[in-house]
RNA sequence: GGCCCCAUGGUCUAGUGGUUAGGACGUCGGCCUUUCAAGCCGAAGAUCGCGGGUUCGAGCCCCGCUGGGGUCACCA
């Protein structure tokens, strides 16, 4: 039974490599028939960020890729908030301690700073110089009696070869004297990641470790920490990371990292999941629209890249575009909605949409597409100088007489007696079009110029063309 | 700096010893067209980071180097 987790930690909103984690995790779950466990990591009481795990849930409901356990769903391995587990972690580490596997360090923060210092100006790499492991059980109970800060540190082995046999990069080996006595339990007595993942990641029966590749090296602590409890430590995969276009790791000084910021953005979870799942894996074909149903039949995790891949935002725009041009209809208005402060009809928006799919990238785009909505006020200075002959008014008068005697307002129609007009006056066509595209939106792009007015409707259009003839006057060269 | 990971056009990638190194984004050009897009067609762009080696043959295997990244907290 495949039983994979994410366990991001609520210092802040939803990353987007996080939501890709997330996304990776849930693949596997789907395409294995498992579990996707959600579990928040509030171990650190001093970053905490107060709407945080709010913002976790809700963006990874947002996107499709929510958890089929834990925070904010239950089951049967809760709490799933580690600050609700910390008798568990006291005694776990209890346990270490007893077994001989971690010891009691009572080093000030402070000294540590002054020693980590040293070791670095002498070029060494900073460990602690695992001076309270000297101490004998009494002298260290002493202490703790007598009321002494202290944290709990585990003991690592020297000359041990640690092998972490990753799912996508193959077998790694670290050498245990490049590993440090980590601290286990801080002196507030919350656990550090360390051991509170391994020990949840254990209770919670957790099969598949997938997480970012920052966390590669820190994996020898963990192997250690299941051979300390005596427990099967579960496979292990780490992902490549998402650069900014600096090749940086992504990063909140990046600016928009945030789920959120996409989502507010106008970009569909569609879009962004879509384009996540890309960065870091390939189907194997030339696939490139996937919906999530389409990922979890595609996805494996030996397809799952070793090296690190830019954010590319041109290529998520491409996405996103190609789900505004696919979606249904009534998706698209049902999202387009939210997006007006006085929304037009449903019907007569999705004819708009339809109209003007392919030319937007987002749905916020739709509201300001003013014409839809209101006779124009003003028209493109531009499009006026290069379109607007001194003919033009005389004509779009002409055109409106008979366009209001239309009986049937279709594209083909308002087109037939369009090229009727420029054919009687020997005109090409084109010197019409463009006017009217003008005194019709006000602007001189848009969809094809009969089927916009089909949707405008008969009497906003010879309204506007008389309004237009009117107004527009060409300066007396 | 120590340790670890990575390395195919600007970007995302396919490739698993024999290919004119494929696709996509982006860029440029053309077609279409009433405009803008979309779509279609085409082009430029890669000495497969560099150097050795193994092999009849290497982007694919091995070694070294270089470059980039990650990590070295009582943060995750």
């Amino acid at each position: 039974m495949t039983r994979v987790r994410f366990a991001p930690s609520p210092t802040g909103y939803l990353h987007v490599g996080g939501l890709r984690t997330a996304l990776y995790n849930y693949l596997l779950a789907r395409k294995t028939k498992g579990t996707f466990l959600l579990r928040i990591e509030d171990t650190d009481q001093n970053r905490l960020v107060a709407d945080a795990t709010e913002n976790i849930l809700d963006a990874l409901s947002w996107a499709g890729v929510s958890p089929d356990e834990g925070a904010g769903k239950g089951g049967p391995h809760g709490p799933y908030i580690q600050s609700e587990r910390l008798e568990t972690y006291r005694n776990h580490a209890a346990e270490l301690v007893e077994k001989g596997h971690a010891y009691p360090c009572f080093c000030t923060p402070a000294e540590l700073a002054a020693r980590r210092e040293e070791q670095t100006r002498q070029g060494l790499s900073s460990m602690y110089d695992r001076r309270c492991r000297a101490l004998s059980r009494d002298q260290a109970r002493g202490r703790i009696e007598a009321g002494e800060t202290h944290v709990i540190r585990m003991k690592i082995p020297d000359e041990r070869t640690l092998v972490v046999d990753d799912l996508v990069r193959g077998p790694v080996e670290f050498s245990s004297a490049v590993v440090d006595d980590q601290v286990l339990v801080k002196s507030d007595g919350f656990p550090t990641y360390h051991l509170a993942a391994v020990v949840d990641d254990h209770l919670m029966e957790i099969s598949h470790v997938i997480r970012g590749e920052e966390w590669l090296t820190s994996t020898p602590k963990h192997l250690l920490l299941y051979e300390y409890f005596g427990w099967e430590p579960p496979r292990f995969a780490h992902l490549p990371l998402i650069f900014n276009r600096q090749k940086k790791k992504l990063s909140k000084r990046d600016g928009d990292v945030a789920v959120e910021a996409y989502r507010e953005k106008g970009y569909f979870p569609e879009a962004l999941v879509n384009f996540l799942a890309l960065i870091g894996w390939s189907p194997g074909d030339d696939r490139e629209f996937f919906t999530l149903p389409e990922l979890v039949e595609a996805f494996s995790i030996e397809r799952v890249n070793k090296s690190s891949g830019v954010f590319d935002l041109d290529k998520l725009n491409y996405i996103q575009r190609h789900y505004v041009k696919t979606l249904p209809t009534e998706t698209l208005v049902q999202r387009a909605l939210p997006c007006f402060e006085s929304p037009p009809e449903p019907a007569y928006l999705g004819q708009i949409i339809d109209l003007m799919r392919e030319r937007v990238t987002f749905m916020h785009e739709v509201p300001a597409l003013g014409y839809f909505y209101q006779d124009p006020e003003q028209y493109d200075e531009k499009v006026l100088k290069k379109r607007w002959k001194e003919s033009s008014s005389e004509l779009m008068t002409a055109f409106a007489r008979r366009l209001e005697a239309l009986s049937a307002w279709t594209v083909e129609s308002t087109e037939a007696c369009l090229r009727a007009l420029a054919e009687e006056r020997e005109l090409n066509p084109a010197e019409l079009i463009h006017p009217t595209r003008l005194a019709i939106s006000g602007v001189g792009a848009g969809a094809g110029l009969f089927e916009t007015m089909e949707v405008l409707g008969q009497p906003a259009c010879v309204r506007r063309l008389r309004a237009a003839a009117d107004r527009i006057q060409l300066p007396v060269a």
